[in-house]
DNA sequence: AACCAAATGCAAACAATTCTCATTACGATT
DNA sequence: AATCGTAATGAGAATTGTTTGCATTTGGTT
């Protein structure tokens, strides 16, 4: 049960939120959008408003437990926080997404911030590409 | 004029593009919303439809005239091509936006999405701070 | 079991962007 | 320079994604 995770991030448990944390769990599909999540919650017969997926998103958000991303072409997309920072490489063609990580970037990132000035608080990085599979076909 | 640019760029050179390019061509802002471009065209006395912004931004876009940012809020920002590709370090408190261009990063992204089997056709780097100006006040 | 604040559902409100369609303006042709 | 077909435009309605207001419900504490 999500139940133990909402109550440490200091998040009364309640069903809609559970609900949504194990959809974002179950490691279906990692990347959902706000509607994706809501769909999910009426096929499995729940009675959720999609105020409050946006709602309970937003938080989860902020307490930590998923990050949010704007990947090409416009709304949100959420991501269950487990494991490493990672950065993403899209399918232009299919929508698959992949994860990855390099150090020499991240560096690259912090150095160049700071020899501007900045304080470097995020970042975002998104690839885009066609993937081996869409290559083939014609 | 810009008649000259749209015709290369295969666009019939019609007034509200015209216009619009001068815009964006003026070096005072370099990042605009389509709302700044029809904020823009109004305040110069021009009378162009919010539709016809968005449909001019998006040819030019296809037409690689200009560029397209999803920075982190949301909505499209728009910056005319001249020069060399670039990055974007956004400061989050006051919104300045700096750019950037590290050939580490470069490559180094290519190289990954190469061992992914994708063959990478772009990718947007955004950093976002805290500017040195924002850092000192309080 | 009873209570209160916090959370929810619904519908209306919003913001950004796109679409529809009747009118207008390029620019090619005479 | 006048004509004409097509592509472009403007106005507003329509969509899409997201947020808000408010009456009702629920979780957790006593």
């Amino acid at each position: 049960m999500g139940s133990r995770e909402l109550k440490k991030a200091g998040l009364k448990a309640t069903l809609p939120r559970i609900k949504i944390l194990e959809i974002l769990g179950s490691n279906d599909v990692r990347h959902m959008s706000a509607e994706d999540v809501y769909k999910a919650l009426l096929e499995s017969g729940d009675d959720v408003g999609v105020a409050t997926v946006y709602r309970v998103l937003t938080q989860f958000e902020a307490a930590g437990l998923i990050s949010r991303h704007h990947f090409e072409g416009g709304h949100s997309v959420f991501e269950m926080n487990e494991g490493e920072h990672h950065d993403h490489i899209l399918c232009v063609k299919c929508g698959r997404v992949d994860e990855f990580l390099d150090e020499t970037i991240e560096k690259r990132q912090h150095a160049l911030a700071k020899e501007r000035g900045y304080a470097m608080t995020d970042h975002s990085l998104y690839i885009y590409g066609v993937c081996a599979a869409c290559q083939k076909e014609q």
